[in-house]
DNA sequence: CTCATGTTTACATAATTATCTAAATGACAA
DNA sequence: TTGTCATTTAGATAATTATGTAAACATGAG
């Protein structure tokens, strides 16, 4: 049951299910696209594709610096099926694709920068 | 997608997946029964029951004083055979059928009285 | 009605999970 | 090597979830 209750728990979170949903149209992302389109630390979209590639819905593959994930093939395809026909008409989901196909225009190494850039520009709090 | 996240929330606890899988099995289940599989109390198993509900992966029925769940019709179909599947060969889901096995075989009535019976043979700490 | 009984809800607490910042790691580039 | 950059891991904290006890609710029996 243990391997079945990976699988509920890797997509009980919207973050994670965003993702995943968003690898349904998109062979590859990586770390920094991902973070850019959910919007929360690098740090914390490391950890829940840990969790994801732990449960074998997603796998990685490094390409220098980059490191791109893609679904898995170990991907349960009864579960594949249901969830995309459950969020068909997500309006969430929807946003996202919008908000990807603008950073598919960006160029990968800018899109990193952009991170900084952020960080840079914060108005120091006092 | 909210509604796909409340149906991967709702089995991603062990013991909501345990009443779910039970239910493949056996048609319906009244709270005591499923109190009794999981050894939890009562009032968690009622939680734990509203929340299926909840997610429209399970419904009740109430027959006097007992309240029996069923799997819901608008139960995820693909979601259901996938889960079949993946726990086929769960040791803790066949050691669940043989527990539930002897529950059935006990009056429905009895088995609440059971519950309370385990509260008066407490031993008193101190 | 009153009482006993099965279930649910309220409230408090323990356990788990999500998140951030900062430090560590691994890889390319000069 | 040394520095820089993308990612991951550590450590701390906030938020969520699971759980138990006790009180409230609902229903059948006397």
């Amino acid at each position: 049951m243990q391997t079945a209750l990976d699988t509920t728990k890797a997509l009980a979170d919207g973050n994670r299910m965003r993702v995943i949903v968003t690898l349904f149209e998109h062979e590859e992302l990586c770390v920094c696209q991902i973070t850019e389109l959910l919007r929360i630390s690098m740090a914390t979209v490391s950890r829940h594709m840990s969790i994801l590639h732990k449960a074998r819905l997603v796998q990685s593959r490094k390409d220098g610096r980059w490191v791109y994930y893609r679904l898995a093939e170990t991907f349960p395809a009864l579960v594949c099926d249901w969830l995309k026909a459950a969020v068909k008409d997500s309006a969430e989901i929807k946003a996202d694709r919008l908000k990807l196909a603008e950073i598919l225009l960006c160029d990968t190494a800018d899109l990193c920068q952009r991170q900084k850039q952020k960080k840079r520009n914060m108005t120091p709090t006092i």
